[in-house]
DNA sequence: CATGAATGAGAATTCATTCAT
DNA sequence: AATGAATGAATTCTCATTCAT
């Protein structure tokens, strides 16, 4: 299915790769890579016509996997009608069916981070899906709600900081699940306390 | 004890801050701020030895500024004591005794995405004070847990993201704490989760 | 009414000038230019934002010059009548009233020879006027017609010729004349065939 | 007599004379003519040591038959005795007797356009020749005459126009013998008008 | 025969920095 | 105090050519 690449074009994404999370891609020196990668740097050039071809190779595969595994998780995602209920729901679900790989992964750093005016695009288009669900989750209709963006963006802040950390890997998972459990509980909370709220106004 | 700086100075200053909040540090261009400062690229180095000078400019003094800001707030911080009460006590600060000047400030999004080496690790120290004191209000010994560290980056990040997006000014300093309290409960239920779940086990 | 040059800009320009006659605006390289100019590669950019703002420096000023050279050819230009009259019309016609400086000189060749997008369509226009005139004095109406579009090329062919040959620079107006002086007798002849061989026809 | 070539080696001559056409011989890149004759870059390498082989092999040929053709051409020619009769003389000649393929050329024009030092100074040589037969032509015994390097230049000129138009092929040879009749007749007019002009100062 | 990997020089351009004036 | 000229190394990218397989 996949092309199979050579070793050295292997090598090459992956020192693009480290060193685009290392200093985002805009920053990144095609030297460097080269050097890291043991090769000259015209020969880069033998296996990608540009600096950009190397951010699609990199980006293209997540973007779409990303997109189905948001996909998958807002169809089979359960909408938690009763907010007491939360806990008893969250013990319950079984996040082990969610693939997890795209997402926490150097490239989903890549991505969220590159100026690159083609990815930015992608990324507010892909972040957008992920802020409806979230407001979903909120009970909230507006996905450019502030507090939907901040809940978002601290949930991909989490992810690039749990690459970013690195080693830990076996964890990972489990994290990002109890992150998300507390976001959800929090916003229950969140919801509830609102309600409180208006239940006060009126009086 | 601060030397008084000559005006032009303080423009170049005005306008490096600029241009590091707007490209970064590393990417920002001696010559864009000269032109920016209506001055010769020259005259820059005239008042600054080089790029990092200005930087240090920026940053020393309200690293200083955030540290005794931080140290304040701990000492003044109550200690939650009863979960329970965490509505009722969210209501009751007053969160205008806080001075946030130096924090929602165009300096603090320089420091927090600079790369450069010797900021990363004042930026680390001070966070590190900063995690300490979340990990307190979410009754947790370690600064490194993962959720204090978590906590700690949204927290950040949304100030980074008022300063980026300008202009409502006054609003900003309500939306911080509005999002600080919504911190709170969350930290709140998810200590009072974990009770629950020890509290299940033991049975 | 023109801005003094700097020295160093005027070698700069000048050297430019020598390099894309010799290998064309785009073959030419700005480090030999900079080697030629006596001056480091960067410098040149301290002159000139790049290498087409040097073509644009060179080209801007004769296209205008070259425009109202041929404005002033045309309006000033005798309509030939009788064809019988046109070599004493020739005797009679004062060249030395045109400044040729503006078309015999290495702009123009450079202008002729440029691959450039902007200044092949500038050249176009220019040409087309030229040609209009030409097809005006060949008593066609069509500047698109083969002959005159040989007959332009000729002429600016010829320019780029004498340009190239160089030193002799006190005769060569006085040969451009003499060219077209041929020319002229030689569409005056053109044209008169044209005609005998109509009348034949008619026969 | 001619090695025979494989196809191979057929389709990288004829990929890279458009690619010389279309570009000029120094702008040409091996890596689009390898592209272009559906082969790898160092395939030519195979067959051609380098660069200038492929040019060598494309031109070296044409020079011999453009040699030929001048010779025969010279040889053949009618010496135009009265000027008067000039017309009458053109009408009845047949061009057809000469093979203007090498000419009308792709190879011609690479030939005319090339800065390739070998070739400028074959193309030298070979112009020198033709120079000097159409001094003789117009009754000059200088080849090196002015006007003879102009009628010159605008034959070559043409051609390359008419090789670059294309498709119209069949007309092709019947333009260049018009334009060569005209310029025959031009000559003539010179001719004549020069003759006059001595006569003039005779008296 | 043929391929594709590899190289190194050179292309235009940008940049922080230096320095004489 | 201020300017603008100058530098040299960095950037991405292209190219002809070489060579092992």
């Amino acid at each position: 299915m996949q092309i199979k690449k050579s070793e050295i074009e292997e090598t090459i994404l992956l020192c693009a790769k480290d060193e685009f999370v290392l200093h985002g891609y805009e920053n990144a020196s095609m030297r460097t890579i080269a050097k890291k990668a043991n090769t000259s740097l015209g020969n880069i050039y033998h296996y990608f016509p540009n600096k950009k071809a190397i951010l699609d190779n990199l980006l293209q595969p997540i973007i779409i996997n990303i997109n189905d595994f948001l996909q998958a998780h807002i169809e089979a995602d359960i909408k938690i009608t009763d907010l007491s209920e939360i806990n008893e729901i969250l013990e319950e679900m079984d996040f082990d069916e969610y693939d997890l790989k795209s997402v926490i992964s150097k490239e989903f750093v890549i991505l969220m981070e590159t100026k690159d005016p083609d990815y930015t695009l992608e990324r507010e288009k892909l972040l957008y899906v992920f802020r409806t669900h979230i407001a979903d989750h909120m009970r909230c209709n507006d996905p450019n709600n502030h507090f939907v963006m901040i809940v978002t963006k601290m949930i991909t802040d989490c992810i690039i900081h749990l690459v970013r950390c690195g080693e830990c890997t076996k964890n990972k998972k489990r994290e990002i699940i109890d992150m998300f459990a507390m976001l959800c509980r929090c916003v229950a909370v969140h919801d509830l306390a609102e309600e409180e709220e208006k239940s006060k106004k009126l009086k």
